[in-house]
DNA sequence: AATGAATGAGTATTCATTCAT
DNA sequence: TATGAATGAATACTCATTCAT
């Protein structure tokens, strides 16, 4: 049953969070998922390879996050501002997993899946910005689906520099969203 | 002898590179280092905890680079694009441990040290703008330091996706950094 | 049906040949089979339990060879040569399984099962033996019965140390044949 | 140490004789050594390659009681006896293991080494048979090695006959080495 | 400082066996 | 009878770390 899938996935997530790549540990994660240790290998071949999992599972939630957020009735300024706010909130939640997926994906053979995995998401952004494009509030000679790329990288790393570090304050991590802000409108308009 | 620092710090890249942060065996890197299991110990706690030697001669191969490569006495825009060719070709040599870097400190405490190594590298690129905003090349009212770690990551975030998959050929890579180029100058002037 | 219960036993004879005693798996034996992995546990107890019925094949195989080759109507001498050369063949085809079988059983408890398996074997070359010393072509004080173990053993045990290595030629393994039959005949008259 | 490898084997014999190939596991053997886990893997790379080691003790023993228990000043007939009354009773206390070196043995690669370690034990009963020939105790055109090789094959056999069935009496055992005794004796005389 | 043999805790993975259907 | 998904006990093997030399 596909049923038993998720739930290890979900079981999965939660684990590699708390402990990180090394400390987690297979036992623990079919204990979280209530199944037995044996049915976890019925699903997945190895420990690592719950990971394109895991990283659809976050691309989900992401794009389920900028649906919600994000309101395409507002003019794009203020739709991008959501988009950041929206990056940052899950990055915030999951960065030390999308380390991990990252991480973890590079020492594996699943990037080709990766690519698939993440297309939808790049995909999600880059409708907004075409929209954009099409209601002349930017650039018209933007490229979306370059840009979608390029402006989620950006503000990605923005957000990652501002979760780093436990000490980060608000105020600062507010400052951040205002500076990829400015940036980008200022790159995009 | 600082010297053997090194020699274990090198081996240590080196074996990373090829075996991703579970497969790296301490036994391995001394053997590449050509020390005894214990000397390691004597120079490090512990495994992971090479990680921030290995981040430091990262950073110092990328100033250098940087000193290297961007010439002062072009204008700004010429500067920018030197800049993104530079932090390219780092990417592409050193991604996957980067990513390992990454991973790696942020499942450990060496996250103070992290910001400490990392400062100078953004400083370089800091000052760089600085001069361009001195030189009226870019907008006044752009914060050299604030800045230097937007550019920096959007162009790190670029390059890891143009180098994250073997199959990407040499006109997508150069697309890219013409994009990145485009975006991050639009953004500035 | 009966027919399920060859059916697993003929795979796993393969299998076993195939993997060994150790690498053996009962998932593999079933997928020979074409039978699913609970069908197993309908015939047999336990994965090692199979070794008699195994046992049983082989021995009926080893008959069924000695019934074909061994030419009653011949001399005893005659008769001998073709032993030699039936419990050759038999055993450059099944002596891995042989072995298994032997410590598969010794580390079981079908011993009692396995005197009764071997029975009609030992037999069949008492028989033998019994004519040629009704027919004084050998001693007349010679046990039937007990001569037959002894020369079973004698030629299996030739026949293990021609096929026990690979890179026996053909040339070795004639010569053992007519050391045993020289050794063997001068032992019987 | 030397030591070490050798206190691994011994435990080693000990631990395979009383549970067999798959139930005796390393972290019994170790024990029984006296030394870490760990340190086992120094020494032999994998569970089943102690099998040679174990081997050649077994030959070494062999070989010693060869050497004690015949003696050279007695004529052939009575070397005879003291060879098969030497190799019962090696059997006797090593057919348990002598089955399990010789399947897994069969299974690994060693089967080169299994030669090597052998050659010594068949030497010593083909001298025996060269003096008895020089001595013209025995017929004067026997092969020595061809023919120590098959008398060891044929006493070696009929112990396992023996010594296969624990409700085997003592009278049928002493019957079987008077068997055994004729038959090779008329073979060689 | 340097060594490397020894340690032993720790865990991914396997697979015989069960049992609800 | 037959299935095959699920189980979970069992274990070989690894490797970071220690410490006597």
């Amino acid at each position: 049953m596909e049923d038993k899938k998720q739930l290890i996935t979900q079981s999965a997530i939660k684990v590699f969070q708390e402990k990180g790549i090394e400390k987690a540990t297979v036992s623990e994660i079919v204990k979280g998922a209530g199944v037995a240790q044996g049915t976890f290998y019925l699903y997945f071949p190895s420990k690592l390879s719950v990971m394109p999992s895991i990283a659809e599972v976050l691309v989900n939630v992401s794009i389920d996050r900028l649906i919600e957020k994000v309101d395409h009735d507002q003019p794009f300024s203020i739709q991008l501002e959501q988009i950041i706010e929206t990056i940052f909130s899950i990055t915030e939640q999951y960065r030390d997993i999308l380390a991990l997926i990252y991480a973890g994906l590079a020492s594996t053979e699943h990037l080709q899946e990766w690519e698939t995995i993440y297309e939808p998401y790049y995909e999600r952004v880059a409708s907004i910005l075409e929209e954009a494009v099409e209601n002349k509030e930017i650039k018209r000679d933007t490229n979306p689906a370059q840009t979608a790329t390029l402006l989620i990288g950006l503000i990605e790393s923005a957000a990652d520099q501002s979760y780093l570090y436990d000490f980060q304050n608000d105020d600062k991590i507010e400052q951040k969203k205002k500076d990829v802000y400015k940036f980008s409108i200022s790159a995009l308009i």
